[in-house]
DNA sequence: TAAATTCCCATAAATTCCCATTTTTTTCTT
DNA sequence: AAGAAAAAAATGGGAATTTATGGGAATTTA
């Protein structure tokens, strides 16, 4: 599966219009089993994490992965509700418009704080949707941590830990 | 099949009716084998499980798929009969009118405490109506437990583990 | 016949579609 | 390697369509 590299900033007009990263865009058509040129991709918009304050975009190979576990956990279990208020009913589906811009419907918008301009970057099979500052000061904590590090930390050294211990 | 996703608040007005989320109805339609462009799109609602505060939708080809495995159950047994009673005896089956409304009987909406708006969320191939009061609640005790758990834990582990035992 | 339900029509708001312009990036030429 | 031309990406605005909602008349039900 093709994965989302890289970030943007672009603009977000009265409407919601967003334009998405073209390089975004490939990955969302690539991503989506019922594109064909000429059509508009699919994607879905998952908004209910109450921790996070972005928006988590789905491709629609990805979400229906998501969909497939769900379906294999137990009917009634609390996770399997859970899961499908989070992924099925606090979601958007959506898609990438002939010019290449999302619709971020008002709700989502005030959700995450996004009124002008909305930062873009990719995580994995999936990408996120930021209010720009609101990213810039999540980074920034990131970068603090880094620094706390010893100088000749390498982060790389966490792809070779083959026994890191999930949730504790 | 095509699944619901998404969630929506709608006004209820003084005859019950109450439009369903646009994105709903396509999901409507399209799981209903006997429609066709200008017919009115049957679904289903289940009302009879008590310890559920809200109405359970059910598409044409979803109560068909539930109807299937009913009438699979040896005639007679215990279970049979619940199940009959439940999607047989106590749901209603209806239409979405040609603007896109359901009407709500009076008697389900108090059931479930409706009274100016209904709160619309998906939920897999069904979707459920709910009081918005009551959902709010319930979406806050769902919320409390996410807050509970560690800053980085990922809801979509529980899709990982491998090891959950199904009881079906 | 009173009450409830269905049908029909109307409208404001939101969303989508279509087209045009500006920017940026890439390619081509000299 | 610089500048021009072409292509792709980002952005803006208005028209057309769809949604959500309300109300009254006609019809059915109890």
């Amino acid at each position: 599966m093709r994965r989302f590299r890289g970030e943007g900033l672009n603009k977000v007009d009265s409407k919601g219009r967003v334009s998405i990263p073209a390089l975004f865009r490939r990955v969302i058509e690539s991503c989506d089993p019922g594109w064909t040129d000429g059509l508009q991709p699919e994607l879905v918009i998952v908004y209910g994490d109450n921790r996070k304050n972005f928006l988590e975009c789905y491709t629609i190979q990805a979400i229906d992965e998501v969909d497939q576990k769900i379906s294999d956990l137990p009917r009634g279990s609390i996770q399997r509700k859970m899961l499908e208020r989070l992924f099925h009913g606090q979601s958007f589906p959506t898609s990438v418009d002939d010019t290449g811009r999302l619709v971020i419907p008002q709700r989502l918008r005030e959700k995450i704080g996004i009124k002008a301009e909305a930062y873009f970057i990719a995580s994995g099979d999936t990408f996120q949707i930021w209010n720009p500052a609101t990213f810039k000061e999540d980074q920034e904590k990131a970068n603090a941590w880094l620094q706390s590090l010893p100088e000749d930390f390498d982060p790389l050294i966490y792809l070779d830990a083959s026994d890191h211990k999930s949730d504790d």
